[in-house]
DNA sequence: TTTAGCACTCGCTACCCTTGAGTGCCAACA
DNA sequence: TGTTGGCACTCAAGGGTAGCGAGTGCTAAA
């Protein structure tokens, strides 16, 4: 276990080397008024800390700066986690730096990602609530030229998800009107996580008794349902992230940016962790275009309605303090909003 | 008037230098086969064509690097453009490169900006059809939850589009309805740009015959009707401009990454030539953050259904032949395409 | 008009030196 | 035993300089 002068100088090295993003030394560190000793006694506790693997030297005759575990030792020890409760960014509430008039709920949570990268001026991604728990309220049908169908549905989370498709000129629209009305009866009141289960198993023998002409447009169906899994994403500050890529050749940095485009491996990265707050550091992230960038994540919860993400990408050298601080307070304010605003059941 | 020989030198600096990066001298071009002086000859011409303007040195004892000046005759006057006819090009089909199979005309639109921007690995932005001049062929009002409709404008151009909006709880649905019929039987075969019109003048006095209590709802209308001139930006390849800023300061590039995401800014960076194939080049485009930056745009136009915009943005030494060639190749075909797909009447 | 030759320019690289911040270790001290 | 002052040592960063090489302009001859 350390001493409480061996916590205190690591603290005060990751508050100095997050905030400056310079090594600190052992001079540097006997200015602060935390640190009574003299900067040869420092020197020795630091030593100590580097050969626990804490910090580390940039080189031979350099300041320390923080290890991987050193930050994690941090996140886990040091800062406790009872600290959250006061808060300093509760008092700058979300709901008045966002504003309140939004048509649809994606709106509201697009700009909660912009005030989340405004705050940080890192890269902010925030994921809409889950939907495959949320209930399908309603199903429409609405005809637009000939052969294409604009399906919509609605959630009783107020999401409403809407695609376009083509239906094969085999299909009679007798058929299609058959189908709708089964659709109503059948799926309505089910999670949609229920209703791609039906659509896979139940629905094909029970439209085989009204209508014959629709098997190829079940699956296009299907993909509907799967579709409102996607465009859950919300990023603002991607541009951002050159403030921390400048060590990093180019390439890197494109896939980066590209990789922020892309859905698929934005699911994977942010689908990591189960906590309620968690921070992963470097190569914690597993992934080689992350070596010197953290991600902090916060799951929030629309109580029966599903989850939802909010997600920070900074340098491994952010203030983890201040950052989940403001992700603690994002996610108990961002489901009050939306219920506040949508769900009102 | 330029000599033959003088041209020719010219031609070869802007070949060589766009498709190598570096400053073209003496030496270096006497090894073209076409070029058959010595060397003191050559650099006899290049200080004529440095007193026209044409080019310049990077410093004193340095290659020479075509100017703006000389980049803009080589455009205009070697460049001839009906060379485009014979264009190598032509032949791998935009309609092979991006598949069949698309539910709507944006995702036909999307693939296209995304073969732009792989074939010249720059930054490709496609507009969408204006909408203006498109007619509307049916309005659709879909009733979601309460005080939630959905407004779907169907156009004869194969675009489709939708926008969610609350209703004041004044309003009856039995108004709601009557503006329906209203709307569909008044607009529905006028082009956007009369609808805007009408809804602005016309509409107003005549609903307040049959309803009373939508006057707050009818600017919202407006508001979709303007709203389907948006969303047509499509662009891919952002990444790549990182390729051409590396000697960019990082809030600069951050700045172009964010004008990148911002419609009105490309807006009217897009919309400062009515040229067939517009070239400007650097400085021409008067913002600082395209000093170095070129944007090459051809206009593509779908018979009455109006005109829509393809455009790519490359350093100010890119491959000017290659890429014109490109963007008129894909100004021809991907009307084809469209009109093949979605504009069937 | 063209060409060969030559002196000159200047960016680039490598190298050296100095500076300064920071370290580890040791001996003295509480 | 823990703490402190002192000292030699290390190394990155910055500035200065020399040599190289690609390229130029100019001149004189073909």
């Amino acid at each position: 276990m350390l001493t409480e002068r061996q916590l205190c100088i690591l603290e005060k090295i990751i508050n100095l080397y997050t905030s400056h993003g310079q090594p600190v030394g052992s001079k540097r560190l006997v200015e602060e008024p935390e640190i009574q000793s003299s900067s040869a006694t420092v020197r020795n506790e630091m030593s100590l800390l580097e050969e626990l693997g804490l910090i580390e030297k940039t080189h031979l005759s350099s300041g320390r700066v923080p290890s991987l575990k050193g930050y994690r030792f941090y996140i886990d020890h040091i800062l406790h986690p009872n600290e959250l409760k006061k808060d300093q960014f509760q008092s700058r509430s979300l709901e008045r730096e966002i504003g309140q008039n939004f048509e649809v709920m994606d709106e509201l949570i697009q700009q909660s990602a912009v005030v989340l990268s405004k705050l940080t001026n890192f890269t902010a991604i925030v994921l809409g609530p889950e939907t495959s728990q949320s209930r399908l309220t309603g199903l429409r049908l609405v005809p637009l030229n000939d052969g294409q169908v604009m399906v919509i549905l609605i959630t009783d989370q107020g999401s409403v998800e809407n695609m376009i498709f083509s239906i094969p000129r085999s299909v009679s629209s007798t058929d299609l009107e058959k189908m709708v009305k089964l659709f109503n009866d059948q799926l309505v009141g089910f999670t949609l996580f229920e209703v791609v289960y039906k659509l896979q198993n139940e629905m094909p023998l029970l439209i085989k008794q009204y209508a014959t002409t629709t098997d190829q447009i079940l699956g296009q169906f299907e993909q509907v349902f799967l579709q409102t899994q996607n465009n859950r994403f919300h990023i603002s500050g991607k541009s951002n992230l050159l403030d921390l890529t400048s060590n990093m050749d180019i390439q890197k940095v494109k896939s980066l940016l590209d990789l922020m485009e892309n859905q698929m491996s934005l699911t994977s990265l942010l689908s990591g962790s189960k906590e309620s707050i968690s921070v992963r550091i470097g190569e914690e992230l597993d992934n080689e275009l992350f070596a010197n960038l953290s991600l902090v994540t916060a799951r929030y919860s629309l109580s029966d309605h599903g989850e939802g993400i909010l997600a920070v990408v900074g340098p491994t050298s952010m203030p983890y303090d201040k950052t989940i601080h403001l992700l603690n307070t994002f996610r108990h304010e961002l489901p009050e909003l939306l219920l506040k605003y949508y769900l009102t059941e």
